[in-house]
DNA sequence: ACTATTATGTTATAGTATAACATATTAATA
DNA sequence: TATTAATATGTTATACTATAACATAATAGT
């Protein structure tokens, strides 16, 4: 099982994952024959940068901020549906918000736990649970395209200092 | 496993089922000791009739429509809040649309079959995928609260009809 | 250098959802 | 049954999220 779910941890810093993520996009990018332009990496890291999902309008001030200048929300918008299109950023459809992708080559289950008490997000790929959802998807004769999977509780981090 | 996936079928005509939704949304709403009001009857059975997911607009409408007037969307936002917290009614949240919940008071999956031919959507209650999700939970020491499972593809009636 | 393609800037607006406060209805109690 | 507390609805305004449409600029291939 694949995860990013020790971001939880309160000693979690991001190591040099933003650096690592950036390089892994060029790579990604350079495969899909697509390019990363500034504003695209730009949004990238602010994305990678913060902890905690981003909202588009979020992302939109810092930004601004970042480049002394107003930004428009399409800039915004079609940076992230770039990002999206190339599996560098996942939206979470319930918060409206958007996070990096931790390991954007992998085979994805699209599971993403989200504590209610810091609003971390991790991410999670799990072939048993892609398995389960095949299952459902052969017996009622579907055919499976893509799937999205948002799992709402607490990290161990929070119940650790809240209990 | 437990669904409603025969709504995919081209045949299939909501039989009496707005009308047992209906009882059994009283039967909640009287276990649950809240009320189901005029209103909030009404945009059940609206979301109940549709054969797609509606948006809170189109509630709006054919709410309006039916009462010939004019409904505040806060009207429809605080019905649709109530059905949600009492389990009649779910938000799918990739499409900011509503639907009935075919059986409010079983165990919830919470697992979506969204058709990208048609736009219908059924809904699957199956606990195999519960267990994957409690597994990466445990795995991840992550304390599980609730769960959202949207799946995205072609049912069996538009595959057919297209192939 | 020229052209086609892709990306960004800019303005306006569409679509989704809630805050805040007034009024009305219901349920419980005196 | 009048009173009160609680719950629900009406109403207006506004916040938040996202995209359309068109102009300009940057890039890549010829």
């Amino acid at each position: 099982m694949l995860t990013n779910a020790r971001l939880f941890q309160q000693s979690y810093q991001h190591p040099q994952s933003i650096t690592a993520a950036i390089s892994q996009a060029k790579l990604v990018c350079e495969k899909n024959n697509v390019r990363l332009t500034s504003a695209r990496e730009e949004i990238l890291k602010i994305v990678w940068l913060s902890h905690q999902p981003l909202g588009a309008y979020q992302i939109q001030d810092e930004l601004s901020k970042l480049l002394s200048k107003k930004i428009a929300p399409p800039t915004v918008y079609r940076a992230l549906a770039f990002l999206i299109d190339n599996g560098l950023v996942h939206k979470l459809t319930s918060l409206n918000a958007y996070v990096g992708c931790p390991f954007p080559n992998s085979e994805h289950s699209n599971i993403f736990l989200i504590c209610k008490g810091c609003g971390k997000v991790a991410e999670v790929v799990h072939l048993p649970t892609n398995e389960t959802i095949q299952d459902v998807c052969s017996k009622t004769k579907f055919g499976f395209g893509a799937q999205h999977i948002e799992v709402f509780g607490i990290c161990s981090n929070c119940s650790s200092h809240r209990a």
